[in-house]
DNA sequence: CGGGATCTTGACGACGATCAAACTTGGTGG
DNA sequence: CCACCAAGTTTGATCGTCGTCAAGATCCCG
């Protein structure tokens, strides 16, 4: 639909090796869509959307509590979303992979409620809201919008509280698989086998285990023919069993 | 401010137990003041609120998936939101205490994402978002009030997935005792103690523990010095070390 | 090519689930 | 009003899962 391929005059030392979502299957693309920005020289202002910045990896997006002035889209590679905590480790809170949105959370309180850094080189579109009346197009369908990402939001973490709590290990680290390599095929990232950017520690600390555990799990998985590794690499080889002992 | 407690015609035979949340510290104030309903007398049809609905111990508000056309505050009582399992128990997603919103997370899908019930007899008001075009008020303020819930509610989950996830069972027990104190005192419905309205079997399905864990720690923190118990009643003796508990 | 971070694998122990039994509570009907 | 029964609560004993500590292997970045 809304194809910026070429046109776009930004970025053009990008860095990041990973590939780039298709426009039409970002998670921005209903609003580009709304503000014309599939002609090259639409009549919206300069800077309400900028596409396509380049963050290099361990590079933070922004911060937990900053004011909240615009939100992003991955364009290709993958975040960690976490919340500083003053003694302890961090506590990753999700992770953002390509076509998706990072940010709108802070829509609703004006400031963002978590920090965010790239996992590797990547690269997003971001927009500005503050901006947007400029443009003449309807806030009314960025709010409809909003209220539909967060409602998606809300349930989803209902559905990871009713899971994380109560599963095991095994079961966790199968679902957050089967999460990830959907996210990505949804997005037509996903070719045979999916990366797995983020460290062992990184998807510990967001499933609530020791880094050793999933370790051993992802293992026993590959030792019972259930998905190949190799180090960050992930091929799902028996889906259906894995998606039966996530769901217990 | 909007005070209702006279000229209000329905629910006289209200068998409810429980103290009514006056209606300046109910969720739903802000909107009931949009709406001018501190007139006895004003000019918005009849239909759009409807007020002191009375709904008996065990009744189910709403179920998963029905369609959504309407949210509730609870004026008096409390509630248990839960996800229905095929195979399995129910999942407990939450709580709703006086002066609380249910429901408003269906605004975004259309459908509510649980089901509802109430934990002893409790009267609730009830706002119908479709016939709110008819009051001649703006339906923004509404969708501006809606995004800053679902942002507190996204916000509130994620510090719960983050501390669920980490920490033992008298860290979780300690945090959510005082999770609901603080919630009835902000409402003005905590006295010296509160009552523990959902069984030890719902905290732990909430919490992810087993009812005999809750038990069990429970006493504990009786025998510690912490709070004092006499069946659904706490009292918190210690909030400093409780504090400390939670926070781990 | 080197060194620090990450990953894997092993041994051990603690926390909490499960099973089991006694006791209490609250709701119902005689 | 009291007896009864089902549901909920408490407490004990046992066992499995997973966190911690530790050592070695491997990888990745400069």
């Amino acid at each position: 639909m809304a194809s910026i391929q070429s046109g776009c005059n930004r970025c053009d030392k990008l860095t990041a090796r990973g590939r780039e979502v298709e426009c039409e299957d970002c998670g921005l693309d209903p609003i580009c869509a709304v503000l014309e920005y599939s002609e090259p020289e639409s009549g919206v202002p300069e800077g309400i959307l900028v596409r396509r910045q380049a963050v290099k990896r361990g590079e933070t997006l922004f911060r937990r509590d900053q004011k909240f002035i615009s939100f992003f889209a991955v364009k290709s590679g993958s975040f960690k979303a976490f919340v500083p905590q003053q003694d302890e480790l961090d506590q990753i809170v999700g992770f953002h992979l390509a076509g998706e949105l990072i940010g709108t959370e802070g829509m609703a309180s004006g400031h963002y409620p978590y920090s965010v850094r790239a996992l590797e080189n990547s690269s997003v579109c971001e927009l500005f809201l503050d901006r947007l009346p400029e443009s003449g197009k309807a806030l009314d369908e960025v709010q409809q919008a909003v209220i539909k990402l967060l409602g998606q939001e809300v349930a989803f973490n209902r559905e990871l509280i009713a899971s994380l709590v109560h599963q095991s290990a095994e079961q966790r680290i199968a679902g957050f698989i089967l999460d990830i390599f959907r996210r990505l095929e949804r997005r037509k990232m996903a070719e045979q086998g999916v990366t797995l950017t983020m460290s062992r520690g990184d998807i510990g600390n967001y499933l609530g285990l020791a880094s050793e555990t999933v370790s051993r799990v992802f293992t026993k998985f590959q030792n019972r023919g259930l998905l190949k590794l190799d180090h960050k690499m992930v091929w799902i080889q028996d889906l259906a069993v894995l998606e039966a002992i996530s769901k217990q």
